[in-house]
DNA sequence: TATACGTGGAT
DNA sequence: TATCCAAGTAT
């Protein structure tokens, strides 16, 4: 073979990313995931969309006892359409954005409703379920059904920034990194480009100290080759949130029940459990405190617990104030609240920040 | 377009 | 310790 055949049938100098490179490397190095078929497996619909929203903001290893937790619970959509919403949202507890937990709920009733129980192969269709979005939709289209879509989640979006040095700054730059990465989509494997571009992200292009010698596409990345890809992608400045203060009332009954409520059908932590306590504000007066405690027919002697709880929410940081009361057996529960049993407490729907004001007062 | 919406782990 | 950020969506 002379020289001229040999230099044809070697791959051509790319200056573009070839997403044949990126397969192959998918090939190699796919992650096992529990939602994740095995090579060459068709993907469960349900599984697939149950692992992404779950994944929404959230890491791989904290979603994963929930995903075997929700499957073995709720096998298939029908089985978690019939639920009551107030067993998902228990078993949803700890997760957090727990909207999407009422709209996996809704969801699932949707697709019973809507598609007798099948998931639509459609993209239009999957976007228009609730709590399902760009990304969701495409997600689910391109893994469970192949069908031709990117969806562009915080790993893309640095890939892709890397690769073709984008400017703009995020979420300003979305529209246009989805363009970029839809650009890329081969004719045939959406579903494994899709992981396989996510993969990439998680694990080698990662936000700092990137392994770029371990890149498929290393040698077509314009920042690589300038050594400035930690810097991408640009991102505005997002200000902090305030600091905001309140108190929470751990109410003691003698026969070992303590004191919760349901918190309101909109806003931060809908529908969940709490104890009671007061509005969260960032003028929060101690001294005012205890008029926020709710009332028995009994006089109640609060305590001041020592310490306060902190909490950081996506939007703003919280520090609460624990009170600690005791009431006797038969005291009537205030109206809206209910008595539940304390060796019982890891049933309820109760938020992280809930758990731990119980924990403060409780555990000692 | 900007903001609300949780939590935990990595650096 | 402080900051970032993780398979985003709804409004």
């Amino acid at each position: 073979m002379n020289v001229a055949v040999r230099a044809s049938k070697r791959k051509k100098a790319e200056t573009r990313p070839d997403p044949a490179d990126l397969l192959a490397w998918y090939d190699r190095h796919r992650r096992v995931l529990p939602w994740r078929a095995l090579k060459g497996q068709r993907a469960d619909p349900y599984a697939v969309w149950l692992s992404e929203i779950m994944l929404q903001q959230t890491t791989v290893k904290t979603v994963g006892p929930y995903y075997v937790k929700f499957l073995t619970k709720w096998p298939t959509v029908e089985a978690l359409a019939a639920a009551p919403l107030d067993d998902v949202l228990r078993a949803w507890a700890g997760l957090g954005y727990y909207a999407r937990a009422r709209n996996l709920h809704a969801c699932a009733r949707a697709v019973v409703e809507r598609h007798g129980g099948i998931f639509p192969a459609d993209l239009d269709a999957l976007r228009a379920l609730p709590g399902i979005g760009d990304y969701t939709s495409a997600a689910v289209g391109s893994i469970a059904f192949d069908l031709p879509a990117v969806p562009v989640d915080g790993n893309v979006e640095r890939v892709v920034s890397r690769l073709f040095a984008v400017e703009q700054p995020l979420p300003a730059a979305k529209p246009a990194m989805k363009q970029l990465a839809t650009a890329l989509l081969p004719p045939e494997r959406s579903g494994d480009f899709a992981q396989a571009f996510m993969d990439l992200g998680a694990t080698i292009c990662s936000p700092k100290s990137p392994a770029c010698g371990l890149c498929p596409w290393t040698e077509v990345c314009v920042t690589r080759a300038r050594g400035d890809q930690e810097a991408f992608p640009r991102k505005a400045p997002k200000r902090e949130g305030k600091q905001r203060y309140g108190a929470a009332f751990v109410v003691l009954r003698d026969d070992g029940r303590v004191l919760l409520r349901q918190r309101p059908e909109k806003g931060l932590l809908a529908q969940m459990t709490e104890v009671p306590g007061s509005d969260w504000t960032h003028d929060f007066d101690a001294d005012t405190a205890l008029d926020a405690a709710p009332s028995f027919k009994v006089k109640v002697k609060w305590q001041k617990l020592t310490g306060q709880v902190d909490h950081v929410f996506t939007h703003f940081p919280l520090a609460l104030t624990v009170y600690l009361g005791h009431v006797p057996r038969g005291t009537v529960a205030p109206k809206g609240g209910r008595w539940a049993r304390i060796d019982g407490l890891a049933d309820e729907a109760l938020p992280n920040v809930m758990r731990k004001v119980l924990s403060h007062a409780l555990d000692r």
